[in-house]
RNA sequence: GGAGAGGUGGCAGAGCGGUUGAAUGCGGCGGUCUUGAAAACCGCUUUACCCGCAAGGGUAACGGGGGUUCGAAUCCCUCCCUCUCCGCCA
């Protein structure tokens, strides 16, 4: 079995899927997060839509750098199979049905010789029906382990592409910063004016784990505030959730199996601390079916993030560009479909607005289909531009998944008719505070200090960040 | 961590191993009645998969998994969870 995706999101190679075969999935050997998982009746694209829009489904997912028509007649091909067999299935079945109720009815009615001869059938009938469950579970296991391997089919306006060189840059907003030669990068202020420190981090847990002291401390907490506030006011209903969420929740917004490697996994409970808030939020609608007048579901959190990020390295990781624990806040909706493109892009504007209330240069990308995370239909990255190491860093992924997740967490949602129907999920960085608070200490530097925006003060209490 | 009780439909709450997908009540939806509303009365009210243009039909599900049986919500095993009491504790 080949990893049919090398997305940035799988450095690590750790996926099952992608590893080595079937061996960490097999019968009582799986992990019990697996077993879990093999438990559960459905995968991730649905197959309804498979069968019902082939062609549309094969044009969105040739965007992709991977072989779509073989992943698509395979699966079409196994979702046959699993048609037929339960067809087969259930014949048997109602035909034992028929065999239990009359015996019932033979007994009752003192026929004891009748009674006899319709149980000596229906014991025959036994073995077949075990050894067609057995095919139909097989057939499942089949079909839902290739669909795990399918990608989200990506939307018609997303460019096909292999490489973030195929991104769009499709906004771009503020000046590029013009520093004075000599601007530190942010690593270089932090350690000037005492506002985080990676090797005391190293100390306490090992690389990657900032800590903020004083006036870093204080911006980060204001950031957050700011953040959350702005979320609020444009209608998301704030959310604290658990910051370790076990395997259910992991499989379900797609972390496992596909990015196993790249979440911090407390073995003794079985539990994984969270990549993003986007786990625990979105689980909140596993299993649920919402009524119509439910919609549009808008939801922020704050959360601290953890990413074991493993293969990273290079100068990419200084300072905070890269951190195994950072904070966030993330914004989560739930629509009906017709509405989930216009969702995406209030998202995205309500994240323009805090880009510019900071008074960061920033650019928006439409990822290519090859550079998007596994289970999006659509991606914008937001980047700002982090004027002394005079890079874009990435501080926002907005994605819609469409049905892709809430075919998994069963998330559903009645329509007019009344009938239950898969909804569009979709989440946002807004925004994610680590490389923010980068760009603000490297662009903002000067002779006196370090300048907060205006839209912050309310937030830090201080207008500049000083020497000690 | 120790001891006990329990997990059934949106909620509450029944259920001798045999038309029990599941009594009853509440809630919800539709209707009758009413100037309107309430009350009363009548009917309807889970989800998934499969076959079918549809009407309709089949199968499965009573915490999860496994077992006994012709047949299991009802019996057995196992796991999970919840509640109560004790201990510990921000």
């Amino acid at each position: 079995m080949n990893c049919p995706v090398k997305g940035k999101a799988w450095a690590t190679g750790a996926s099952p899927l992608c590893a080595s075969g079937k061996g960490a999935r097999q019968g009582t050997r799986a992990p019990p997060y697996l077993r879990a998982f093999l438990s559960n009746p459905h995968s991730m694209l649905d197959t309804a839509y498979l069968r019902n829009h082939p062609e549309e489904a094969l044009n969105r997912l040739s965007k992709r750098n991977i072989d779509a028509e073989g992943l698509l007649a395979k699966a079409a091909g196994l979702d046959e199979k699993r048609r037929s067999t339960q067809n087969a299935l259930d014949a048997l079945l109602a035909e034992m049905n028929d065999h239990a109720r009359s015996i019932g009815e033979l007994m009752k009615a003192g026929k004891k010789a009748e009674a006899e001869e319709a149980r000596a059938r229906a014991t025959e009938l036994k073995e077949g029906i075990a050894a067609m469950k057995d095919q139909l579970a097989a057939a499942e296991k089949a079909l839902h382990e290739h669909l795990w391997t399918i990608p989200n089919t990506p939307q018609e306006r997303v460019p096909a592409g292999k490489t973030p060189e195929d991104n769009q840059v499709v906004a771009q907003h503020g000046e590029l910063p013009r520093l004075a030669a000599g601007a530190k990068p942010h690593w270089e202020l932090a350690e000037e004016y005492g506002l985080f420190s990676l090797e005391l981090g190293v100390k306490l847990t090992g690389a990657g784990f900032p800590v903020y002291t004083g006036q870093g401390a204080k911006l980060e907490r204001a950031l957050i505030a700011f953040f959350l506030d702005r979320a609020t006011e444009a209608g998301y209903m704030e959310v604290i959730p658990p910051l370790l969420v076990n395997a259910d929740s992991a499989f379900a917004t797609g972390q496992l199996p596909d990015k196993e490697g790249q979440m911090y996994h407390a073995t003794a409970d079985d539990l994984f601390l969270i990549p993003t808030a986007e786990v625990p939020i979105t689980n909140l609608f596993r299993d649920v079916i919402l009524e119509a007048g439910a919609l549009p579901v808008k939801r922020v959190g704050y959360t601290p993030c953890f990413r074991r990020e493993a293969g990273s390295y290079g100068k990419d990781v200084r300072g905070l560009n890269r951190v195994h624990q950072f904070d966030k806040v993330e914004i989560v909706r739930i629509e009906p479909p017709e509405r989930s493109d216009a969702a995406l892009e209030e998202m995205t504007a309500h994240v323009k607005g805090l880009l510019e209330a900071l008074e960061l240069p920033y650019r928006q990308l439409l990822l290519c289909g090859g550079d998007m995370g596994f289970t999006s239909a659509i991606t914008y990255d937001m980047e700002v531009y982090s004027g002394a190491q005079q890079r874009w860093l990435e501080v926002s992924s907005i994605s819609n998944f469409e049905t892709y997740q809430s075919n998994r967490l069963k998330l559903r949602y009645r329509g007019e008719d009344k009938k239950p129907r898969l909804a569009h999920t979709l989440n946002g960085s807004a925004l994610a505070l680590a490389r923010i608070v980068a760009a603000l200490l490297e662009n903002n530097q000067t002779p006196q200090g370090i300048r907060i925006p205006n839209a912050l003060q309310p937030y830090t209490g201080f207008g500049m960040i000083v020497k000690k």
